[in-house]
This record gives C-alpha cells, sequence and structure tokens, in this order.
DNA sequence: AAGACGTTCAACCGCTGCGGC
DNA sequence: GGCCGCAGCGGTTGAACGTCT
C-alpha cells in the first residue's frame, strides 16, 4: 500500500557511508533541518553553506573507520558499477547519492548530535531489560526511555547480550515462535495489528511518563541506580562471567587504554562536543525536539512505570511475578 | 600461523500507519 | 472511502573483527 518507488535500482548508492556523505548530510540538516527525507538527497547536493565549521567533520567511530580503510571494501567500491544519478528523480542527485530513507536512517542511529556512543552501562542494560518485559520488541518506544541510544543499537544490544542472558528455554520459546510467525504470517500480521493498538492505548498511558534515563549528563535516577546494582552483583553471585565482562567493559567505557584507539575515540569526541556546542537554537532548527525525548525530568518515573506494568501488566504474564529489583 | 567459528553493529528490507488528495 | 506518498518501525543481513583450536 503506497510503497515509495525506490529509486535503488535507479543507481542510488548503498553500503557504508563515507565520511564526505557524512559531512554533507549533517551539513544540510545543520542548516536546513530534514522536513523531507526523500527529498534531502537533492537538496544535500546544493553547495554546503560557507559557514560550515571546519570541525564539522564526520564521526569516526571504530567500525566506520575500519570499514572504510578496509581494502576489501576499498576493492568492492572500486569494483562496484558506478552510481548513475537520475535527475528527474526526487532521490537522485550527484551530490548525495542516497535513498531519503538511507539518509533517516543514518541520521538517526549514527549522525544525531544526542547519540550516545560507547558501551552500554549496566543502569541502561538493567532498564533495557525491564523495558523490554514491559513493551516487547517494541525498540522504538525503549529507546525513547533511553536518552541518547538508539532503537538500532538497543536491538543490537538486546540480541547479542541481554537476550542470551536469559534462561535457555525462554531463548528457545523465543526462536520457535518466530519461527511459527514465518509458517503463520498472515495470521500473525493480523493479530500484531491487534497488539498495536493495544500497545498505543498503553502508549497513551505511559506518554506521561518521562523517560527513565534522562539527565543529560547520563546520571539516573537513585532507585535504577539501587536496583541495578543490586542485580549486577547477584549476577556476579552466579559467576554470570558474561554480565561480570560486560560489567567491566561498561567500567571502561569511554576510557580507552591503547593509544590508537584513543586516537580514533579523539576524532569522535571532538566531533561531538564541536556539535554540542552549538547555539541551542540551531540544534532546535534540526528538529532534533530533544525535550519530547530527553529532556523531561525523570523524577518519580519509575514508580510510575512499576504502577502501570503491576496493574495492567500482570494479565499477560499471568503469573505476573516478573522479577523487578526491590526498590 | 592459519583457518574455523563466534560476535558485533551498520545498513538494508519490507511492512504498517497516517495524512493528504 | 479509496488511493498514494511518506515516515517510521522491527526484522534481518552481511562484512569486519575477535577468539578459539
Amino acid at each position: 500500500m503506497g510503497r515509495a518507488p525506490c529509486c535503488e535500482k535507479m543507481g542510488l548508492k548503498r553500503g557504508p557511508w563515507t565520511p564526505e556523505e557524512d559531512k554533507i548530510l549533517v551539513a544540510h540538516i545543520h542548516s536546513h533541518g530534514h522536513g523531507n527525507w526523500r527529498a534531502l538527497p537533492k537538496q544535500a547536493g546544493e553547495p554546503l553553506p560557507p559557514s560550515l565549521p571546519p570541525s564539522l567533520r564526520p564521526s569516526a567511530s571504530q567500525t566506520h573507520l575500519r570499514r572504510l580503510l578496509s581494502p576489501s571494501l576499498a576493492r568492492r567500491r572500486a569494483a562496484a558499477p558506478r552510481s548513475v544519478p537520475d535527475l528527474r528523480c526526487p532521490c537522485c542527485f550527484a551530490g548525495l547519492l542516497r535513498c531519503g530513507k538511507s539518509c533517516r536512517l543514518r541520521w538517526i542511529n549514527y549522525l544525531r548530535p544526542d547519540i550516545k556512543r560507547g558501551n552500554f552501562t549496566d543502569e541502561e542494560e538493567q532498564s533495557i531489560i525491564q523495558l523490554h518485559q514491559l513493551l516487547g520488541n517494541r525498540w522504538s518506544a525503549i529507546a525513547a526511555r533511553l536518552p541518547g541510544r538508539t532503537d538500532n543499537e538497543i536491538k543490537n544490544v538486546w540480541h547479542t547480550h541481554l537476550k542470551k542472558r536469559l534462561d535457555p528455554g525462554a531463548q528457545e520459546q523465543l526462536e520457535e515462535a518466530s519461527a511459527a510467525k514465518k509458517r503463520k504470517k498472515p495470521a500473525a500480521a493480523a493479530r500484531k495489528r491487534e497488539g498495536k493498538i493495544k500497545m498505543r492505548k498503553l502508549d497513551a498511558l505511559t506518554a506521561k511518563a518521562a523517560p527513565v534515563l534522562s539527565s543529560p549528563d547520563r546520571s539516573v535516577s537513585s532507585t535504577l541506580t539501587e536496583s541495578t546494582s543490586t542485580a549486577s552483583a547477584a549476577e556476579e553471585q552466579h559467576g554470570n562471567s558474561g554480565s561480570s565482562a560486560s560489567a567491566s567493559a561498561s567500567v571502561k567505557e569511554e576510557c580507552f587504554t591503547s593509544s590508537e584507539e584513543s586516537e580514533e575515540f579523539q576524532i569522535d569526541e571532538s566531533f561531538w562536543s564541536e556539535t554540542l556546542s552549538m547555539p541551542l537554537d540551531d540544534i532546535n532548527d534540526v528538529c532534533m525536539e530533544p525535550h519530547d525525548a530527553f529532556g523531561k525530568p525523570a523524577d518519580g518515573d519509575m514508580d510510575y512505570w512499576l504502577k502501570v506494568f503491576m496493574e495492567g501488566g500482570g494479565d499477560d504474564n499471568n503469573d505476573g511475578a516478573l522479577d523487578l529489583p526491590q526498590i
């Protein structure tokens, strides 16, 4: 229904973004915002504003740099057929040969100035677990309550770390359910729709609740900190090496030891620090609406959430005995 | 040292909801 | 009310990298 005719077959570029592309996209969004993603690549092909700060260079995460510097990737890029833009198409322009969808994803998941990069803290992981129990696989809803984290990132962390902490039986059930869902897709889709209506009601209920982790300095509410530290201690007692490793990793967060890593990180840091030092008005112009998702005060949020869940969530989970930490 | 295997995460795919016409 | 275009979402993929043998 109304599926946008994608231009990818008309020569749009795919794959990892280059620093140049990032620069173009960031510069464009800083100066124009992103009212229309689809038209953005064309507009972004227009000359950059002369006022673009020299420091406005792309982020340089380790993965990104690795990929950019990868010889095999360079070979693939060289071997790839040269993209031919179709100037009649609103998506295509020599300046930024990406579809709007790709631009949007890149901005939301990577270039946004309020993205928090680095390992997830124990508090964040516990929040994800709790929110996942509340909301299910609604990653965007979970991300909205974890400032600086994207749905994609949370989804990745869930699948790579957190899911494994669940007992194996539960994981098998999940996998089985997923397989069954694939077999019975139409019925599942109908149920999903029904479920979404229910979840909207839940959203309406919980919309009043501010983010779980909302303060800009990444601090968390005292209740949450308390509860998660208890949980971490319990995990360590059970000899959960994985979580212990992640705990120690989170301690190491943003504190790289090798010179190579710290150098790369410095690039990233300077980029973001300079970007973040932009006047607030500029940031608001970029349509971030940071106060919506991240700026609300967090006082009493957890209490509210727990109350909502205890009152309404018990039915679906039948036992209702969610293993929430003591507050 | 080298190959196999596992992990991570950016990016893509395809579906859905919503608003405009 | 139906169609169309768009943004947004969740699932999935695939390449780079890390670890194991």
